[in-house]
DNA sequence: TCAAGAAACTTTACGCTGTTAAGATATGGT
DNA sequence: ACCATATCTTAACAGCGTAAAGTTTCTTGA
């Protein structure tokens, strides 16, 4: 039987070493930035050595490959209860915003999981993306439906990355929250028309 | 006087080390990825010592920052060139097509110079397309302007850094090179309308 | 013209990194 | 009880960014 009940502390095995990386990987990720993120410094934060992680993943990269997927997860989690709350027109934006909102929430972590996709590590859900347009009239096979999907996506993706420019930090204040600002950009892509308005 | 005249082989003093070096770093961060371009890398390539860089920029943030920036300047002037061709109201869309073909052709640089953009140390020009958005009608002062800008520049930005996944090889070919693609899903923002229905 | 100083470059060295190899220790099955 | 195996450690390697100190070349001004 495993020691799944102990106390965590200085065991030769530690008894919970991949969860415990990833959760050191997410502390330096979110608190110093990715450049800072070293597979040494992620190995010093869970209390073993440097060579500890490599008996859990392969390389760097696939600690990182795991890190994102659990980001990706999450935000899956995300979307899913923000469309639980809207009306069928509206699911598309509120699933464009809380996809911006997780991102923004979550900046450093965000560079992560979309660095494992473009390395083709990850195979992010564009599923309730489409399924939105599909609600909004988007017919299921067409190619508008892919086109208006990785609009969809460019937009998000793209606004989540500058969002964080301080150029816009007085801009977010005026609006009474960086959430205002990322809805007032959204609302001027097609993809993403304002529920008042459309 | 400078050694401006002669032949710049195994001089002891190489007479225009900046250039080279940047010249270098581009031509090992396009070939090899951003993750490869490590500053001795580049010293390597320009043929002189790991610490001759130093001499010419702080340190390899700055060697970066100035390729980004050389980068903001070519795709400034692919923009320019763009909007010649266009009608004032295909403006924007010409702009938008320019910068994502131009971050497609140069992938790993432009990687590099949004890099930059997020660390703060360039600050790019979004003068071309708040004209271009002036030009279709909005109005000079207005935050509607200045959502409209953000929202254009979010479109081209996250479709540049989507574009490359492998995923969509299939559908370029399909439609007859890149250049189709990216404006196929441009069709699909409000900021970029097709010339031809709007 | 020539010495002095500045600029451009080199060698050397430091601590950091990712990764591997070889050895130590605990666990679980028989 | 014992052994294979999984998990961890220490030690080592090359490559990295960068600083310090030494060498070579260019420039400048008396």
């Amino acid at each position: 039987m495993t020691t799944k009940g102990e106390s965590a502390a200085k065991r030769y095995l530690h008894g919970d070493l991949s969860r415990a990386l990833l959760a050191a990987a997410r502390h330096i990720v979110e608190a110093e930035g990715p450049s800072a993120l070293s597979l040494r410094a992620v190995a010093r934060e869970a209390g073993v050595s440097a060579a500890a992680p490599y008996h859990h993943f392969k390389d760097k990269a696939e600690l990182l490959s795991a890190l994102a997927d659990q980001g990706w997860r999450e935000l899956g989690g995300c979307m899913v209860k923000a469309r639980q709350a809207v009306s069928e027109e509206g699911q598309l934006t509120a699933l464009g915003a809380a996809y911006v909102v997780f991102a923004r929430a979550n900046p450093a972590l965000y560079r992560v999981m979309f660095e494992a996709v473009r390395e083709g590590q990850q195979e992010p859900n564009d599923r309730l993306m489409r399924e939105a347009l599909i609600a909004r009239g988007a017919t299921p096979g067409s190619p508008d439906l892919t086109f208006a999907t990785l609009a969809a996506w460019s937009a998000v993706h793209g606004l989540a990355d500058l969002a964080g420019m301080r150029r816009f930090d007085e801009l977010k204040a005026e609006l009474g929250g960086e959430r205002a600002f990322l809805e007032a950009v959204l609302d001027h892509m097609r993809v993403f028309p304002s529920p008042r308005r459309d």
